[in-house]
DNA sequence: GTCTATAAAGTGATAGAC
DNA sequence: GTCTATCACTTTATAGAC
């Protein structure tokens, strides 16, 4: 969990840790800079040295936890668009990169699911063009992919879907700290990953209803064109 | 929608139905009292006087249009039950009292969804307790009934599914503004209520998922036992 | 009930010393 | 790069006049 936003581990990275830490726990409206700085051991005018104001720094933990998952994304739906477009592997080419960071940063799990719930639910930062762009590529792709191995629905049906699909990770994700009330070190115990498997049976169930079993569907009336919808995936 | 909580209709409705607006657009947080004062051409102390504090004028907001929500859903459950337990017609039964709202409130369609995404995934207000109870035997309710339809599943599994459900609904409602991009008046525009009914079957299907067809199921494991989860519903 | 004035605390940001 | 001191502003809430 180091990208190239956050380079060197001196008084920067402190920050980041502080930062991530408290928007995990509060949301990234309800922390302050002092609030940051006091967490990171940091003098006050840290935040606006290192980061230029608040927002560079929001920005910046942002960045850090999307753009691995966005890389990952699109590696796995690479993988899955050879393999035939299966739509399982397709979703979980979607899914399950968030899950898969989770060792790599220093958030305890039930964290850094909150974090990853609040980035994805933020809408009111502006993020930087390159991460909007990346984002846009990968609802692009996503999309597409689906469209491609559910012919049988239209391309708007599908982005709808999509939308459900995140709606209920989001919610996964950012209600994830009930899960830990039992989980503790219970052998059995459920797991993110096991959480994130069980939400994957429900998001290709919800997604390919309407098709008759497996394969071979009937013909559909195509629909309205709606426009690309404009939210963090 | 004019619960007890707003019985005159002077001043401090004024207030309520400011703060509706602002917040449906922004946030609850995102909004002061006297961006709420301003909007209601009220002096800046009316919100204190007439509410006590901003939270109270937030909880009155929420209580405003959750209670009817709540009431509406187990009028409509009791008959669901009555019916034969559909599952379906259980999960209608929860979703579509939102939107059948939709005219009561002076707000428009889509600032009234996107109120009700805010309300529902609200976490750090804290509500009055009769509101709480209310709340709280809607979900215990909503999962017996989809447990008595499901048998086929652990309680767990389905207030896991529910949850997922309900993060579909929350994303679809404060997503509905991308919407109205292109509905306008437009004969056969994507409406709340077709978006609704597209919502459904994704939910019914996922919820379903494991089953075999229509009835009669293999007998499943039992599951770990899971706390009941703290979210508005 | 409504208003003004103000309290008390918090916010992000920065100039300038070290 | 770090720190203190401070600016300019906003926040909620309230005392007291009308």
């Amino acid at each position: 969990m180091n990208q190239t936003i956050v380079p060197n581990g001196g008084p920067k990275l402190k920050l980041v840790e502080a930062a991530e830490k408290l928007f995990a726990e509060k949301g990234f409206e309800a922390v302050s800079v002092r609030d940051i700085t006091k967490e990171a051991g940091a003098n006050v005018a840290a935040v606006n040295y290192h980061f230029g104001s608040r927002d560079g720094l929001v920005v910046a933990v942002i960045s850090r936890y999307i753009m691995p998952v966005n890389q990952e994304r699109l590696v796995r739906l690479d993988r899955a668009e050879r393999n035939g477009n299966d739509v399982r592997e397709i979703i979980a080419a979607f899914v399950k990169p968030i899950v898969e960071q989770v060792g790599k940063s220093e958030l305890s799990e039930k964290l850094y699911c909150q974090l990853l719930g609040r980035i994805f639910s933020e809408q009111s930062v502006s993020l930087p063009g390159e991460l909007e762009y990346q984002t846009r590529s990968v609802v692009e792709r996503f999309t597409k992919a689906l469209h491609k191995a559910l012919k049988e629905f239209s391309s708007d049906e599908v982005l709808w879907r999509l939308h459900f699909i995140v709606g209920g990770l989001i919610h996964l994700l950012t209600h994830s700290g009930f899960l830990y009330r039992v989980a503790g070190s219970l052998a059995g115990a459920p797991s993110v990953e096991s959480n994130i498997e069980r939400f994957l049976d429900f998001a290709v169930a919800g997604l390919r209803d309407g098709l008759p079993s497996d394969d071979g569907g009937e013909e559909p009336e195509p629909k309205k064109k709606v426009p690309q919808a404009q939210f963090n995936f």
